[in-house]
DNA sequence: AATTTTCTGTTGCAAATGCAACAGTTTTGT
DNA sequence: ACAAAACTGTTGCATTTGCAACAGAAAATT
């Protein structure tokens, strides 16, 4: 069963799961301590953006189809406040996780589906961090962007491949600077190891 | 329930689980495409170690008591090769996410109950995995170091931390040279940011 | 269609980092 | 108890990186 198949299920099936809209700018949620808020997007995109004690603003994390998240997959402390804000209009299944680990057992006959359709996005999410810090854990911006590139080839089995937002997002999804970035994909371009074949697009040369 | 508890469980009532003892030295597994294990450290001490096409080899990541590993939580591809080697005696729960979400639905009466637990463990592992993630952006040796630190004071209630490892396993996990973290901890305790105060423990004095 | 905003591409410079190398200390293994 | 291995602490130097700043291109908004 696919992902799309799940999340359908889910949203039919529990009644402790509710299925809400948000507009484009609006904020889906806020992380709160102790509470364990699932979300699991069903379209659009947002971003988990986090306010410091400065008042500095830091993208944490980018959400698109199908992604999970709220404070039960985040580590919340009350320095910082997180929330979860739309990018583009949303659909969004909002749940916690004590209504359908324990409650929920005895009025929903979906409970066991429900949680085993859960743990699949779970694992899902697990791999997609495991890749973000596989990337970041490489010390330099070069092995980042070659790790980045690897990866994405892996998995279209192509060595042409497509970067799936703007360079400056790439950046951030590096955690680098994006000056340093681009002229590091400059000296690759230079010294062969990649080239530019169109808008986001580049040939793997190795 | 804690997840002692879960662990245990998970032993006792599923027949499709093995528990497996590994000596010091030891593979516990090697990452195989398209199999999902999934694997429950007890007890001991393993690390995830990457051999790359050149033979160099790498610890991706380090498990101890209580974290969940295999095949369903990595990406995984035959580009290179991943295996899990105990650092010390270890005992590991091991087995098959297939067998667990099909087909053990029939003869295992404990099954939602297991399917919840992996649950449980699966998002504390995203809680892992986002802290690492959130350290890892940082720039600078410097922030990475104080956003370590001032997550295991947040966790500990306490200005006064004791790192749980050594420090050249601290510059692996944050992903920094060592002799370069080592200058920068300097740094910090001239500036009087923190103080040593014995053996891998530090004092935050801001 | 015009305007505003975001993104790309580039550069000089200062600061941070990795690398290599070494000595002394502590821990582990036999 | 001794030897071997792992860890700590330090330094000079070359390289990499971030930062600041700017201009032009592309995209989004009105």
């Amino acid at each position: 069963m696919d992902i799309a198949n799940i999340i359908e299920k889910m949203s039919q099936n529990c009644n402790k799961i509710q299925k809400k809209s948000f507009s484009k700018g609006s904020t889906i949620t806020t992380y709160m301590e102790k509470r364990k808020q699932i979300c699991i997007l069903i379209t659009g995109k947002a971003d988990l953006i986090r306010y410091d004690l400065n008042g500095n603003q830091d993208i944490v994390d980018k959400f698109s189809k199908h992604d999970i998240f709220g404070e039960a997959f985040y580590p919340v402390n009350s320095n910082n406040e997180l929330f979860v804000k739309a990018t583009e209009k949303c659909e969004v299944l909002m749940f916690l996780y004590d209504d359908i680990s324990v409650k929920c057992k005895a009025n929903c006959k979906y409970h066991s589906e429900l949680i085993a359709n859960l743990l699949e996005l779970s694992m899902n999410n697990t791999i997609h961090d495991n890749t973000r810090i596989e990337i970041l854990s490489k010390r330099t911006i070069r092995d980042k962007l070659l790790t980045y590139f690897s990866i994405l080839s892996n998995k279209n089995y192509s060595k042409n491949i497509t970067i799936p937002f703007s360079l400056t997002a790439l950046a951030d999804y590096l955690s680098v600077d994006r000056s340093a970035m681009m002229r590091e994909l400059k000296t690759l371009i230079d010294e062969g190891f990649i080239s530019k074949e169109g808008k986001n697009k580049i040939k793997l040369l190795y």
